[in-house]
DNA sequence: CGACGATTTGAATAGGATCAATGGGAGTGG
DNA sequence: CCACTCCCATTGATCCTATTCAAATCGTCG
């Protein structure tokens, strides 16, 4: 493949600590490809030939199922998804698609395999990932089963301010029909949620909202050092 | 710790390719444990100091937050729980207390991380095991988003149904209660599904179900591959 | 300007939760 | 063996959250 994006996947916390030979040899077999939005890479039921990366744009994460459908994450770069998958050599459970443009690196799952069972710092670095994405799903899961609506749109709302730096106004880092899925609810549930939560301080303006009542918002919110990233 | 449940231990999936050296020297460090039903045994928010294995009895882990309560999942023997924050060497996401009279074996933290260090097979098991835990949530995950309470428990039922031997008889393996909250209901919405499930052939007698109407019970709970253990 | 999709708002409905009351065993003590 | 008690399960009534369906509005892009 290509180099251009090498460097920062050569820094993701998955190949860090792989060894040179092994890092250049599963390389050597991906694929770097650009798509287009709503492009489906991967279908639940597939068998899992490919480790997938996103390098650029962003990925849903999806499942379907007596024809609802549900959100179950968004991966930004860097981050990989259906490592389990891969490892297990079994078939994907969910779906993925990009929501933008995006650069995707696609590792032949065999390459990973192999590479697991040669490379015991990669083979760590896979249990410390996959431990990873199982506490967040666990954390996720838990945010539906003891939060409602309103109080997971407010936490997400102090997720992204924290990641986007404090400064009182948050951009939406996706539109609002995405947001209201990943938080398990409709859009208009969402829309709604956001006028429960003005008397709070928030200012909804297009994809840019105002947080102007930090502490009453987060005294609603309650955060959460065991559900959520922000906290603390 | 005494050996009289050595044998079954040794053959539980996380400790089957694990050398016998590694094994005896962790097996030295742990402790095996008879508690009656109700006892905490760790509590979210402590550091992992034990990995924990089911021997006899169960487990129930569970979340709270807000004065809720979230049911995650049982654990039967033999099982393991909160590998992932053992691994991760982080704090427990989720409570566990025994349901009734178990023996549990505590293996100190430190003694895992360090044979993950010092033994490939035993590596791969964990990562085998984490992948299957990981894939195990998603599912939970799915089934919660994707379907309504009666199809849970239609689902549920079957399960049951396909692990008891498919006799047409099922004898529920924790009081109502419980079920309920692993289903994510309450109990009289359980009472209410039971009841819905009746024209589907299910009948209810105690904690024993007959279930009269397969063709019919399947036709409603739509198993599916992606999220079910039966199904296919 | 016009069209189309995204968002918001409104009204009606459904799925579950909560609250309250009743029924039914299992275990205890007489 | 029976009465008593307590806990679990069921049933009924009501409330609440969130979904669905419908319509209006906003925004963007050609």
């Amino acid at each position: 493949m290509r180099l251009e994006n090498l460097p920062e996947i050569r820094k993701f916390k998955l190949f860090k600590t792989m060894s040179e030979e092994n890092f250049d040899a599963v390389m050597q077999a991906a694929y770097l490809q650009n798509f287009p939005a709503q492009v489906r890479l991967v279908t639940e039921g597939d068998e899992a030939d490919f480790l997938f990366l996103v390098v650029e744009g962003c990925v849903e994460l999806f499942a379907t199922a007596n024809g609802r459908e549900a959100t179950m994450a968004m991966i930004k770069p860097v981050g990989s998804f259906i490592l389990a998958a891969v490892i297990k050599d079994a078939r994907y459970l969910m779906s993925g698609r990009t929501t933008e443009k995006s650069r995707i690196l696609m590792i032949p799952a065999k390459n990973i395999r192999d590479s697991f069972e040669k490379d015991s710092a990669f083979a760590l670095a896979v249990v410390t990932e996959l431990a990873d994405c199982y506490r967040s799903v666990i954390k996720e899961y838990k945010n539906l089963k003891l939060r409602t609506a309103v109080e997971r749109l407010a936490n997400r709302l102090l997720e992204y301010h924290c990641e986007q730096g404090e400064t009182g106004v948050i951009e939406l880092p996706y539109d609002k029909k995405r947001l209201a899925a990943l938080l398990g609810m409709t859009p208009e549930n969402l829309s709604r949620a956001f006028v429960t939560l003005k008397p709070y301080g928030v200012t909804v303006s297009g994809s840019s909202i105002t947080l102007s009542d930090m502490k009453g918002l987060i005294t609603l919110a309650k955060p959460n050092l065991l559900i959520d990233r922000h906290a603390g």
